[in-house]
DNA sequence: TTATAGTTTGAACAATTGTTCAAATGATCA
DNA sequence: TGATCATTTGAACAATTGTTCAAACTATAA
């Protein structure tokens, strides 16, 4: 019994990505796992915008949110261009889009009937 | 062409979730920004662990998985039973499977031919 | 050129985070 | 009962984080 359990466990983590992998996932979530930077990428999953109606949007000064795109662009959560002054930031991976889709619709179901 | 411009920000910011909801959003993704917890939460996705076993895959101490299960179980990524000594943790819950599973697909694309 | 709007940068700061350590709790077995 | 294994808890600590502020940079327009 306690040899199944062994095996199954060397399994396990035979299954699981390599170290660095697990580093890169953990650093990609912990790009949305702040309020401000997660409002910035859901606000660029619909449409290009410049960093300041991204401050509008979120209420932000513009350097903080230049402080937080410059997160996401060195994680590759997003992309940038120029247009004259100001700067054009887009979400353009429909991997992101999914994965904000499901993890809404998840807080949506599991949160259900909560008094939060 | 200014004109256009705002009324195209009004309709994003008409889109975009609530605060409230955003920042549940962020502390979802904030529950995978940590490499121990996304080696908890990916383990738990293949299979049902005790936390001495995620203590031995994580290779740290018991306590600090249990302080990582305990943030995990409050944001309801995980949940557990008790089984004599043990405690065992699982991931019953397809969208989380499906958030990880994109993610990584998302990195291994995104990354790809890159020295890192 | 000067002025201005948009953006970025770096230093500083308080606030939060993840771990360790020691002590406590829960459950089983002799 | 006492001994042991598994887990949890709370305090402490260093390390990281997100924001503000002031100063710089970039591109356009006068």
């Amino acid at each position: 019994m306690a040899e199944k359990r062994r095996e199954r466990l060397a399994k396990v983590i035979e299954q699981l990505p390599s170290d660095g992998e697990v580093v890169e996932l953990a650093a990609f979530f912990s790009a949305l796992g702040d309020a401000t930077r997660a409002k910035i990428v859901l606000a660029l999953s619909v449409e290009e915008l410049t960093t300041c109606e991204l401050s509008k949007i979120t209420g932000r000064s513009a350097s903080a949110v230049s402080h937080q795109l410059r997160v996401l662009k060195d994680r590759k959560l997003v992309a940038f261009r120029r247009e004259g002054r100001s700067v054009l930031y887009r979400v353009d991976d429909d991997h992101i889009r999914k994965i904000l889709e499901v993890a809404l619709v998840h807080l949506r179901e599991r949160w259900r009937g909560d008094v939060t």
